[in-house]
DNA sequence: TTAAAGTCTATTAATTTAGTAGACAATTAT
DNA sequence: ATAATTGTCTACTAAATTAATAGACTTTAA
């Protein structure tokens, strides 16, 4: 599972890239529009700032405005500013690797490298979705059902 | 991120497939052969067996064995059990739905589909990998690297 | 120079995780 | 029978994480 910080943030993201000519979004506008938490989005936009996907003006005229280009903005990366590791287990983890401490033999762990696989899955998806996709999706459902 | 809870199930679940005419184990057999807490241990086993996945007998010459052929055994099934959802969201969990508080609409909602399609390649890979997939995988590793 | 905005530091309540402890119940060997 | 063996049940807890909130501070523009 995911913390809602990352869903927070994506949230966010697609606000702001609806904003006509990249012009800045004041945070009390976007927790509105996506009904999100004021003083918690703060400091997610602060985080994704710090990342570089994001700029800031204060002052009159000011707020949160995208530092990349929509289309530039991966989903897998905003993940990973604000939730960390992709992997389902640290020791599979590509960038926030950490060793388990019951395990006699990483190389042959047959659970990590089932959980590989899986990690490659999802990074080839979320890797490939960026924030444009996700704003550029037509609206129409045709099912309730999930899909199988 | 998964939980140890899961983790450690798979590898007691492993142990236990490796016992020859899938005689009884004991949980501290489990726990030393896995190098695993024993008195976690003993609360994952109790979860497994409510599960149906093993079973257990009392007494001189009891422990713990598998219910099911550990070809029928799947990790998905096993993440369930002691993770819960798959899905990185509750809201697009099949088997422990919730909604999201802030969602405005969920039909319409493009991260939950991009959460759904890592979903169902997530249910791809680990609803087609057995317990006996993890036994009999060749121990072999030719680079140390992890794979993209 | 003042109002508008974001920024920084702290704190916190609730929940989850990863265990531990001890009494209890069932089974088998003697 | 009964003692030893082995799993089961209930309760507790320490640490970490999550999802916030509060208030003082800084920067910018009119």
């Amino acid at each position: 599972m995911l913390t809602k910080k990352t869903k927070y943030a994506i949230k966010a993201l697609i606000a702001l890239a609806g904003s006509e000519e990249n012009k800045p979004m004041l945070i009390a506008e976007v927790a509105k529009q996506e009904n999100l938490p004021k003083r918690f989005l703060e400091s997610i936009l602060l985080d994704l700032k710090r990342a570089k996907i994001l700029n800031s003006k204060m002052g009159i005229g000011g707020g949160y405005f995208l530092m990349q280009n929509p289309a530039e903005i991966k989903v897998l990366e905003i993940i990973r500013i604000l939730d960390g590791p992709i992997a389902l287990y640290p020791c599979v983890s590509l960038n926030f690797y950490q060793k388990c401490e019951e395990c006699k033999d990483e190389l042959t762990c047959s659970i990590r490298r089932m959980m590989q696989k899986v990690r490659d899955a999802s990074i080839d998806i979320m890797g490939n979705t960026s924030i444009e996709d996700l704003v550029n999706q037509p609206n129409i459902i045709l099912d309730k059902k999930n899909s199988p």
